[in-house]
DNA sequence: GTGTAAATGCGAATGATTCGCATTTGAGCG
DNA sequence: CGCTCAAATGCGAATCATTCGCATTTACAC
């Protein structure tokens, strides 16, 4: 069952295993959108669960650094997002019009950061990538 | 003339032309740093220009706005900094334990963002990269 | 020079995130 | 099962980058 799954993954990082961790866990492996600490507030309270902001921002930052979730920091968007860590190397697509945001999970890097490892002496750990443009229901309208 | 240069580029942007809007291009046209607005206030009053920082951040945004700064959002630093718009696209690589900034001018996206375009549906206009990574003198230390 | 919109200074507001501290809870142990 | 203690939580206040309101000053067109 996935919920033990969960468990299990709260109690091998070392995290005690309460019901606000598992039901944002729960919460945001179900959830096909990015959600901010605010939208997990809401979204908890829709299924009768009401936590404190501090709290959710505190449980996020533990399930981050577990590797759990998922922070993401958005050109345009002031807020962190969270995503639950699917293990799938990723980057988005983000409509400029209408703010749709639409996960890539091919990637166009590989080769050039050896190059580029070369080229600066530096030793390359990890990437970002952010690809602007307008969906294609804005182009329509 | 540099300074006339930068006159011409405030007039034609529509702006007035303040020692302002000058001190702070010319700042970032010679810093080979991106700076805060915190920053940008700093080297400005040591240049014996002093300046109000709500007024920093009124001037960058029109700078922004009108292409001649670019402001840079990256993942690690929570305030925006400002660079001189030299017109090269660039993207940059952070070392992950100085967090020395170095910009890159060669990109890896051009053909990718085609087929991005194709498989997506969206028209694409632009991307944003970070590469990071431990720099060479911080592998050495 | 005058007039007027734009720019500036200053202090207050905003808003996401963090912090301090009192209280509660999870999990190991007897 | 009850006991203990560190970890988790709630709540209110603090933080800090950025923005805003408003009174004053300035650039530039006439
Ligand atoms: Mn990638
Ligand atoms: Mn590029
Ligand atoms: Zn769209
Ligand atoms: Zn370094």
């Amino acid at each position: 069952m996935q919920k033990e799954n969960f468990i299990d993954k709260i109690l091998n990082a070392g995290l005690k295993n309460t019901k606000y961790r598992l039901s944002i866990i729960e919460l945001l492996s179900e959830s096909k959108e990015l959600l901010t600490a605010y939208n997990i507030r809401e979204e908890l309270l829709k299924k009768k669960i009401k936590i404190n902001l501090s709290t959710v921002y505190r449980t996020v930052d533990k399930l981050v650094e577990t590797k759990i979730l998922n922070r993401i920091n958005l050109e345009n968007e002031k807020n962190a997002m969270y995503e639950y860590n699917r293990e799938k190397h990723h980057h988005f697509l983000i409509c400029e019009n209408c703010n749709k945001i639409v996960p890539i999970y091919s990637c166009p890097i590989d080769k050039y950061e050896l190059e580029l490892e070369e080229k600066s002496g530096f030793q390359i750990k990890g990437h970002k990538i952010e690809f602007y443009g307008i969906c294609e229901d804005c182009q329509k309208a």
